[in-house]
DNA sequence: TCAATTAATCGTATATTTGCGATATATGTT
DNA sequence: AACATATATCGCAAATATACGATTAATTGA
């Protein structure tokens, strides 16, 4: 595209946007899913788990790092991993908040 | 990417990040929060409220739905959409069973 | 019928994402 | 010091997403 347009938006729609782009990818969803399952750090054992290259994995863990959605720490040869679930419960609240009528009754036209 | 990988995720996985996906873009979520305050078909409108060009919008437009995010009908030079509901209450549920833990207390590690 | 209106689609340019191998970096071990 | 290990980063290729103008398609109204 020739401009980004993004910038055009609110802040809550690109913040809501953003995360959702985060979790917008099946691995990245995996790795969420093994980080929420232990509920603690985890120090590589990822890619074994993922059908991916240790490079890609390396860049999904960035991406959700970048994202806010993790924290991490790598001491030299290691890494550490974990949910950052203030993110999460974030996203919720942001996301209900802009369709809090999601439990409302649904008037249907087409 | 020389080789699509997607497919190697399971069917869940796919599917949180294809809603996900629909999601991650401010525009998109700037149309959805529309529809949902109205709650009913909108039939134009959304091009102006949006800083996008029409065919942008409804590419837009066609992504939500091909992402079943929104239902609508077009009646020759007159479109009609409205939320899915039931496409969001289902994201909502696969979210949380995901991510189970939201709730709970957090090991912190990192 | 002919114009006006509205929205979808096409074609195109550019930007971003995804993925990998190769390499670099940091640490522990011998 | 040299090696092994684990992970991040770099550079590249291919795929996808974003955006727009121009065009097409469908319908309404004069």
């Amino acid at each position: 595209m020739a401009v980004h347009k993004k910038e055009e938006f609110s802040t809550k729609e690109q913040n809501l946007a953003a995360f959702a782009k985060a979790i917008s990818h099946p691995a990245r969803i995996a790795i969420l899913s093994v980080l929420a399952k232990r509920n603690q750090c985890i120090c590589g054992e990822i890619v074994e788990v993922l059908p991916l290259a240790q490079s890609t994995v390396s860049q999904h863990l960035k991406e959700l790092k970048n994202a806010g959605l993790i924290n991490g720490e790598t001491d030299g040869p290691r890494s550490c991993y974990c949910i950052n679930w203030k993110a999460f419960e974030k996203f919720n609240t942001d996301f209900n908040s802009l369709f809090e009528k999601l439990k409302e009754a649904n008037a249907k036209c087409c």
